[in-house]
DNA sequence: GCGCGTGATTCACGCGCGTGAATCGAGAGC
DNA sequence: GCTCTCGATTCACGCGCGTGAATCACGCGC
């Protein structure tokens, strides 16, 4: 239920005015009773002005851009790009907050700018989708989407794991990311790993973790056994466990093969060079935007095969 | 000048409801002449309805929030986090879009969302520019602001020219981004490289161009005279720059030595481990929030020196 | 008792837009 | 000529808020 300054006002027993006065710095203009006993309401009320009231009157919003390079090379880039464009086609505007702030900052957000809806290419936390659903809000999960059994990830997971077997290692690891926060794409691509295992009648693979920082990752890749062939998470993952290989002796590809996700440019740059798996992420934008446009996409709607394809390197 | 509806009814010679009516897909109720007429005076006052009005009308606004996953390593990420959290303290949110969308969606982005300011961390371009300043939007450039003669870029590329020639490297070049958005970023850095073998009584710098593409780096490294210093303008050029000194066999760091900037990652995983710079933008979010809320910040006031220290690696 | 400041509070308008309900106008039917 | 219908267009309200101007209450000086 959204609360306006009326209802603040109402129940501080003072006017709309008052309150709007009180909380835009003017409030010495009032007596200290009344200043708390407005403060008191907007707290107990979880009031929070509607931003497009407030940019209407003001004749500007409270959101800041800012505008980022992101590397032109990533996925995200691409995507964001291209979103945008295919949105700006129907009088949407993209924009985009990090993953990574907390969700009572992602809360503030979305009462300000109070979009339309939202995608989200990382899973959401639980906490933020409370968020989303008591601002109703719809939000599009497309991490989850494409995570689903026989997904395009878990697709991923599987081409490493049989790639892997076609190169005669006879041991299959799985190589985690350490903050993996991209909870459902990891699950995703493990699970398909665990079962091309299983499909070949292997027993479980052996999973490490990776931290991307050479002291802590050295003991892991250094627990796998000789012949081993690890699928990684994704290329970073996989060229940091390159590095550790290397630090600690272990020849690749013989002594240990290794795979990562994505075909991003470091995968080219690894000695040897990365064997990885190449992956376009299957939404239509346009189709994106029609839905966003309309109403109640369902998920799986996203879930088609995107295109997988494996780029051979050395390390393989 | 601001365009109203209003304008466009005067000027199509109907009223504002009709205007509405049939700029919200309910034009069948019109006539095709006043459609026309109205579709007409659009165009030519070039109108956009404003966001406030129609979210304040609707209930939602035309945003499209887009959750990205930016890697908690890099930089960005990092800022963006603490940004947001400061910045919501005074009531402000913080959004971001892509620098590498196009000018036209990046005023749609201004004329819809309306922020109160903008933040560039990459330098922008000049429509972009044109595009602020006829919406009347102000614009910190933090990316500019940090670039300034003296500033920490242009004392960045004065440590890496340094460095290589303590390390006893007699001829100095630089190692550009050959997709160098970047340009004032890039430019500062080079500068400092520039000025610090003018210093020495060295001659110019050469000057070479990293593609991020093997194919395309090789004749660029095997261009460098034996006994060369690069300076690479980040981590991801002198990670290219070192695989491609592998491929045609230049001995790093005899032949050839190499310095990024950074300190991200992939200069820990290189093979030589990388020498770099880190390097601490040198921005008191705090005091961008404040000064967001009051008015008219100097770019120069971000022009703080940042810590820059050197990570000795085995690659110079 | 009356006018007059002065501090505290409210009135009332407008920001730009979307939309249900009302109005208008012209032609058809009697 | 008068009503009735129906397509075309406009009226008028409200969305939530900020703020200049008006109002109110109250105590003071004469």
């Amino acid at each position: 239920m959204r609360v306006s300054s009326e209802d603040v006002a109402q129940r501080a027993g003072v006017s709309r005015s008052t309150v709007s006065y009180i909380l835009n710095g003017h409030g010495d203009r009032f007596s200290q009773a009344t200043r708390e006993a407005v403060e008191r309401a907007v707290a107990e009320l979880g009031y929070r002005p509607h931003s497009a009231g407030r940019a209407l009157a003001r004749g500007q919003s409270d959101l800041v851009l800012l505008v980022l390079p992101i590397s032109p090379n990533s996925q995200f880039s691409q995507m964001a790009d291209r979103l945008t464009e295919a949105l700006a086609e129907h009088g949407l505007s993209l924009l985009m907050c990090s993953s990574t702030a907390s969700a009572r900052s992602f809360a503030a957000v979305l009462t300000t700018a109070r979009p339309r809806a939202v995608i989200a290419l990382s899973q959401l936390s639980e906490s933020k989708r409370t968020v989303l659903r008591s601002a109703g809000v719809r939000a599009i999960d497309i991490a989850h989407a494409i995570s689903q059994p026989g997904g395009p990830n878990w697709s991923v997971g599987r081409m490493q794991a049989e790639h892997l077997m076609r190169r005669g290692y006879r041991r299959i690891a799985y190589g985690r990311l350490t903050e993996a926060r991209d909870d459902v794409l990891l699950g995703a691509r493990e699970q398909g790993v665990r079962e091309a295992c299983q499909a070949a009648g292997m027993g479980e693979p052996q999973v490490i973790t990776v931290a991307l920082r050479a002291d802590a990752d050295l003991d892991a890749i250094g627990s796998l056994p000789l012949g081993t062939g690890l699928a990684c998470y994704n290329d970073d993952t996989a060229a940091a466990a390159l590095a550790a290989a290397r630090v600690i002796g272990r020849a690749v590809p013989e002594d240990l093969g290794v795979v990562g996700v994505d075909d991003t440019p470091v995968a080219a740059q690894t000695s040897p060079r990365l064997t990885t798996i190449g992956f376009d992420l299957p939404v239509s934008y346009d189709r994106l935007a029609q839905l966003l446009l309309h109403h109640d996409p369902a998920d799986t709607e996203f879930a088609d095969m995107g295109e997988c394809r494996l780029i051979q390197g050395e390390s393989t």
